[in-house]
RNA sequence: GGAGGGAUACCCAAGAGGCUAAAGGGGGCAGACUGUAAAUCUGUUGGCAACGCCUUCGCAGGUUCGAAUCCUGCUCCCUCCA
């Protein structure tokens, strides 16, 4: 009988071991599953979210697909948002004070969240806290009871800390609750395990030692690689550009993993969708012995991509869409439509009418350079002048469409 | 509080009175080859109906026929000393 649940236990603990960068420590995680089972109570997974970004790409979908893994498993998410930081402004770490976010703003974010997060978690097995609920109206006295259960060595032992403190930079006497208050975090929802990115780990530490100290079992750190983002080097992010994100059209979604480095497939595959371990090892099988076409194994992960996040029909026409115009060359259907006026006009200043370049010089330099085409026919003059025609399509390298639309 | 060094385009980084819309590298964009992959090659990377004109080298003034370059003030960053 104990023996069954063990292995129930064990079975659960495989699974969530998948793409995880660290366990901390992995025996208890086993200990609190088997607990689990046999009392059939589910664990409580906790996740802090950052208030002031509130658009969610594939690298935050790793640690969602995490979550939901554990939802499928029958455990309950707790997600914070952690507004209480962000309505005081987190000036940690040498870039410039972060703006402080007004309570109307942080609702809106938190509002944005919800609709994608619901993309990759069960809502019936999810509840959001707000953690100024419990920081706001703590008072002196309760904060320094708090501070009371860590010290400066211990702070100390985090990177940055002890980095800046060796080179002599300044580390703010606030920058030191931070830590405290992520890790109250647990303690208030009582956290079985945390999530986090590798870069958490001090913070998801602290929670633990914190949850000792007011007399709970201590939660599991759980810890998700960084994911690089489409140009395969840096870590995915919004203001680097090289991101897939969640609410993106569909079309944009398959053309951007379309254009992901080979060895990129397999690690977006294991963190990035719910594959089963063994399908994605056997592409990777294929792959490495030529039975499988790389291309072919992108476009199945672009499938899965948009079926994660739309529908399974979106998916494929995404995929016609985008055979028809990558691989055969064609228009695509959906071109957008300009509405125009006037006859003659200059090609590149008409470029920059319909917002396919930003300048006219800009304009000269693509036609310049081979990449723009008037109805298919590719233009080599940039002192061409164009007569407006409806249903005229303009093409500016390979991606970039306009259909005019002459007015009346 | 004292002494010195620095700020150049998306990023790094040359330039030290005209030949500089500003070397070089990275990144981006476009083209060739492909599988919207990688590698490679080529072009391009302030604006303007354009072998010319306008704006741009931290900010504001000044010297000069001419200033990214020289002078004055200001802001910010860094290093050393106290």
């Amino acid at each position: 009988m104990d023996n069954k649940i063990r292995e129930q236990a064990l079975e659960q603990l495989e699974l969530i071991q998948r793409g995880t960068a660290e366990i901390i420590p992995e025996e208890e995680l086993l200990k609190k599953l088997e607990n689990s089972i046999k009392n059939s109570r589910p664990l409580k997974i906790k996740l802090g979210l950052d208030p002031t970004a509130p658009d969610i790409h594939l690298g935050h979908t790793v640690v969602l697909n995490k979550l939901r893994q554990f939802q499928d498993l029958g455990h309950e998410v707790r997600l914070i948002i952690g507004d209480f930081t962000g309505r005081i402004g987190d000036p940690s770490g040498k870039s410039e004070t972060r703006k402080q976010l007004t309570e109307e703003q942080i609702k809106v974010n938190a509002k944005t969240y919800e609709e994608q997060i619901f993309k990759i978690l069960d809502k019936s097995q999810t509840t959001i806290y707000f953690n100024s609920e419990w920081l706001s109206s703590m008072s002196f006295v309760d904060v320094l009871t708090l501070a009371a259960k860590y010290t400066v060595a211990r702070m100390m032992e985090r990177d940055d800390f002890a980095k800046r403190y060796r080179e002599g930079l300044p580390i703010g006497v606030h920058e030191f609750y931070y830590p405290l208050m992520q890790g109250y975090d647990s303690v208030v929802l009582e956290a079985d395990v945390e999530l986090g990115g590798t870069d958490q780990k001090f913070n998801l530490l602290v929670g633990r030692n914190l949850q000792r100290e007011y007399g709970q079992e201590p939660q599991i750190a759980l810890m998700l690689p960084i994911l690089e983002g489409i140009d395969g080097v840096q870590k995915m992010s919004k203001s680097l550009g090289n991101y897939i994100g969640v609410n993106e059209d569909p079309n944009e979604i398959f053309g951007k993993t379309m254009s992901i480095q080979d060895q990129l497939i397999a690690r977006y595959f294991e963190l990035a969708t719910r594959v089963p371990m063994d399908e994605i090892k056997q592409l990777e099988k294929d792959m490495a012995d030529g039975q499988m076409n790389p291309r072919d194994a992108k476009m199945r992960l672009a499938r899965e991509f948009i079926t994660m996040f739309y529908d399974a029909r979106q998916a494929d026409l995404a995929e016609e869409r985008f055979k028809l115009v990558f691989q055969k060359g064609d228009l695509p259907e959906d071109i957008p439509e300009v509405e125009i006026s006037g006859d003659e006009i200059w090609l590149p200043k008409l470029l920059q009418d319909i917002g396919l370049v930003s300048s006219t010089s800009e304009g000269r330099r693509m036609i310049k350079q081979g990449a723009v085409k008037v109805d298919g026919e590719k233009c080599d003059s940039e002192e061409t002048t164009i007569t407006i025609r409806n249903g005229m399509v303009l093409q500016v390298g390979k991606r970039k469409y306009a259909r005019l639309l002459t007015e009346g």
